[in-house]
DNA sequence: CGCCTGATTGATAAGTATCAAGGTCGGTGG
DNA sequence: CCACCGACCTTGATACTTATCAATCAGGCG
């Protein structure tokens, strides 16, 4: 998998960092002099694809950003699945929690070549006592977050695998638009199902019409959204 | 379910209230003065057997603490399952995201008679704004409950009902002490499974000699937590 | 004493994972 | 330029886990 495990670090403009912490919703409500200042503070770093921002269990000494590409936040079952739990892109937070915990409890691993903020966490740790606005913002993150997960775990003790499928697939889409970029593999991951019977749902979708997934690999199109909704009831 | 869907407002002491949030994590850093200044904020109100606190959906009006008895908090799945997430007891929030939501996504429910303090949203949100201390502290137990959100996301995929089982009891047992007072179906909607097969396992733990559930009802005795632990590699 | 809730056991069926065997496409090196 | 290789996709057969359905049992409470 990890091909290439090179790590280096950039110097992004300042321009450049701001733009991607203004995409952030945390720091939506900061004055454009609070962003300079929290610019001021991250560091970029490029990561090659597969290579790892940090696994679970790492001390969480940063608090990470994106900046570039995409990036995916996983665990691992004791029996070695992958269960993906978000895919990260611009602006997004790669562990919202970084300030509460010890450790990172997921692992964050670049899906293609991804260049990432990081803002230590002790520095991050003072900037956010000092402005409260982003500790909501931080609160929101994580609350829907947990409400993301509070579904996902409805759905994966409730539901059957094709309408678990179908809710992954609109949820990427909303993120991502109606082209998908993913391997079969990554899906299964990101529904909690095995390779093989994504396949099998997805042909079966697609014979219904409402995705068409081209041959080509890594590549799923949604059809059509609505009905894609719709069938998940 | 729900017999009496009574309610009523107890006025507690002052000196009642402030021992409810002391046991509080989230409001350890906090003076005296300014547990009492919230405590005078919060009202107390009871929940007979089976009543709802809120209901999915529900506007997120108040904060909660549980100040005596068991409150579960639970989702329904769209074919009619419940999903147990936790349940909370004295000290315990209901939903430490209330301040960065609308609506509440989960459902709390009484387990017997239940005590519970509530303070409001706005005039908690100014209190949380002046004491950043709070704020942190909401981010830890949000942290917490997102890691053991998605441990069990990672058992639901990849692990059996027999481990994700043992995972719940041991759980359990942390919080309540070796002797549970739960029912099989409460048991196995905490452990996202049946009852039929929830028993099942506790036949075989029993037989394991790792568990004692005397048949009656309303319990299971755990006679080796360590075993059980061990049991769960 | 009889009812109601919760516990238990068994038989069966359904849904998915697993295992196995190609198939396709793009890139790479000879 | 061609052949090969590796990553990814696909399909089929099979096995296993667990839900479902059905029936019975046990004990507390009115």
């Amino acid at each position: 998998m990890v091909k290439d495990s090179r790590t280096y670090n950039i110097s992004l403009s300042d321009a450049a960092k701001v733009g991607t912490l203004q995409e952030c919703p945390i720091f939506k409500d900061l004055s454009p002099a609070d962003i300079r200042e929290l610019a001021s503070q991250a560091a970029g770093t490029v990561f090659t694809k597969g290579t790892f921002i940090f696994e679970e269990g790492d001390p969480a000494y940063f608090f990470y950003l994106v900046h570039d590409g995409l990036v995916q936040i996983y665990k691992t079952s004791g029996s070695g699945k992958n269960v993906t739990f978000t895919i990260a892109t611009r602006g997004d937070t790669l562990v919202a929690s970084a300030l509460s915990i010890e450790k990172y409890f997921v692992s964050a691993q670049a899906m293609n070549d991804a260049t990432v903020l990081r803002i230590g966490r002790k520095e991050f740790l003072t900037f956010v006592s000092r402005h409260i606005s982003v500790a909501m913002g931080i609160m929101t993150i994580m609350s829907q977050r947990l409400e993301r997960e509070y579904e996902r775990i409805v759905d994966l003790v409730g539901e059957q695998v094709e309408l678990r499928l179908v809710h992954s697939l609109c949820l990427l889409a909303g993120k991502f638009g109606p082209t998908l970029s993913l391997t079969r593999q990554e899906l299964a991951n990101f529904s909690g199902t095995t390779t093989e019977t994504a396949i099998r749902v997805l042909s079966k979708l697609k014979k219904k019409g409402v995705i068409s997934c081209s041959t080509t690999r890594r590549e799923i199109i949604i059809s059509d959204l609505d009905r894609l909704r719709n069938s998940s009831r």
